[in-house]
DNA sequence: TTTCTTACA
DNA sequence: TGTAAGGA
């Protein structure tokens, strides 16, 4: 299918979808006319990049992730991806960090809001 | 009509 | 990201 039709099929903007090919997220073929050819699985690949962006994922990884990643995008099904184990483990390590530094501003900013609550006008 | 690339807002 | 330009 061309780009017009990945697009509406998955709503994502033809822009968008070209993007996802300059970051080496997605590789249709081209025709003789220079058209992009996305195979029938395309729709799919998108869901994908979608959650895995949605997961917050670098671009890089998802490149790699996506060699294993099949099916419906609401249900993955992972198959010879080992290897990307470490990595989305280290990814997870990452988030994990990120979580701990916000609960650590919120309990701050609970402090203060305490506080406020006492302070007089 | 649809798509392509490049580049600017 | 949207959109315009200039082609095919």
């Amino acid at each position: 299918m061309l780009i017009g039709e990945l697009s509406e099929r998955t709503g994502v903007s033809r822009r968008l979808l070209r993007y996802y090919e300059q970051q080496g997220l997605l590789e249709p073929v081209r025709q003789t006319n220079g058209y992009r050819e996305y195979c029938d699985q395309a729709p799919n690949v998108v869901g994908h990049i979608r959650s895995l962006l949605a997961a917050g994922l670098p671009t890089a990884m998802i490149a790699g992730v996506l060699n294993c990643v099949q099916g419906d995008p609401a249900e993955p099904v992972l198959s010879g991806c080992r290897g990307m184990v470490d990595g989305l483990t280290a990814e997870r390590a990452r988030v994990a960090a990120e979580i701990e530094r916000l609960t650590t501003s919120q309990r701050a900013l609970d402090v203060l809001l305490e506080a406020a609550i006492h302070a007089p006008e």
